[in-house]
DNA sequence: TGTGCCGGGAC
DNA sequence: GTCCCGGCACA
């Protein structure tokens, strides 16, 4: 069992590594609608990023605390995420707005015009399932982990905690979606082999979902691919700091991994209650993975010129009606394939 | 400097 | 899709 402060650490680590985050400029946040952000679902959910915690740490509370106070208190109490706040934090410059702007309002990352494919990861504990359009992971989410068939058309928003979104490259992804994994990876460098399991038992991930962390790094392609969630805590840490740690808000064990240099969150509710008061509004569960590849091999390289001679030394310019198609367009020769 | 041809534009 | 060409790398 750990000290209370061996847990204090971990929770002053956990809340430096995400505030390194948040302020990271690699931070991607998930698409919202503009008039949710704060008043609405957000709101609901009873969970407005708020600095007002005198003790120094990230902390959440509700957002009708003054305003509104016909909206339901969240069941979180603030304590539950002190991990979020940097108790070095100078000062509380980075007020509610500012905060939340920069979790959740930055723009969408431009995507990639082509193949760049997006899938629809549940995350609920032991599951995993994967569907080609959030319409069909909601559904899925309501109806097997919320318990809620007789209401599957109806949508609270909850689910969007529950899934998270996928984009693989599709230009060099191979077949099998099953083998998609958010596992971190080295910028520049290929993914390690199983990284996640020996140096890191604490992880929930790793717990919970062991299926999800391991195929990636020995079937995914080697040159390119990227797992990417359009959740909160998503960024490369600019310092490496080994391990992991956990927090329990309201009673729900949420765990958090990382990887050098890149990041690996994870955040589990481990007992889900399909029961929960309608916005509670827990931060939602995430993975974010980036892997990045190195430069293609062939990068660089341009096709060593054929020695034969082709159109334009055989016949001359002067008999340029005469070379093959490709000669005549600049293109390799047809002709006299080397 | 001549040649092969990649990359990209025009149609 | 065809056709053309700027420009680069290489011999």
């Amino acid at each position: 069992r750990k000290s209370s402060e061996e847990l204090d650490m971990d929770k002053v680590t956990a809340a430096m590594v995400l505030t390194s985050l948040s302020t990271s400029p690699l931070v991607r946040s998930p698409p919202i609608r503009p008039n949710e952000s704060l008043n609405g679902s957000w709101k609901e959910g009873g969970f407005v990023p708020s600095s007002t915690s005198s003790s120094g740490y990230w902390s959440w509370s509700a957002p009708s605390d003054q305003s509104n106070p016909s909206t339901p208190s969240p069941p979180l109490s603030a304590d539950s995420f002190k991990p979020f706040r940097m108790s070095s934090q100078p000062d509380d410059s980075i007020d509610e707005v500012e905060t939340s702007s920069l979790l959740f309002d930055e723009p969408i990352p431009r995507k990639r015009k082509n193949s760049m494919k997006v899938m629809f990861k549940c995350l609920w504990k032991n599951c995993g399932k994967v569907l080609s359009t959030a319409a069909g992971i909601q559904k899925h989410i309501r109806t097997i982990h919320l318990g809620r068939v007789g209401e599957s058309d109806y949508s609270d928003g909850e689910e969007d905690f529950y899934y998270t979104e996928i984009r693989l490259n599709t230009d060099s992804a191979v077949d099998g979606l099953s083998s998609i994994s958010p596992v971190s990876s080295s910028l520049g460098s290929p993914p390690p082999f199983p990284t996640q399991d020996a140096n890191r038992p604490e992880t929930s991930c790793a717990k919970t979902e062991p299926k999800l962390m391991t195929p990636l790094s020995r079937s995914a392609p080697t040159n390119l691919y990227l797992v990417h969630t359009d959740h909160a805590y998503q960024a490369t840490p600019p310092v490496n700091i080994p391990g992991s740690t956990k927090f329990t808000p309201n009673g729900r064990s949420f765990s958090i991994s990382w990887q050098s240099p890149s990041v690996t969150f994870t955040g589990t509710p481990v007992s889900p209650t399909h029961n929960r008061p309608a916005g509670t509004g827990e931060p939602k569960q995430q993975t974010h993975t980036v892997l990045s590849s190195p430069p293609r091999a062939s990068f660089g390289l341009r096709k060593s010129r054929g020695e034969g001679k082709k159109c334009r030394k055989v016949y001359g310019m002067e008999n340029r009606d005469m070379w093959c198609t490709a000669c005549r367009w600049k293109k390799a020769c047809q002709r006299f394939i080397d």
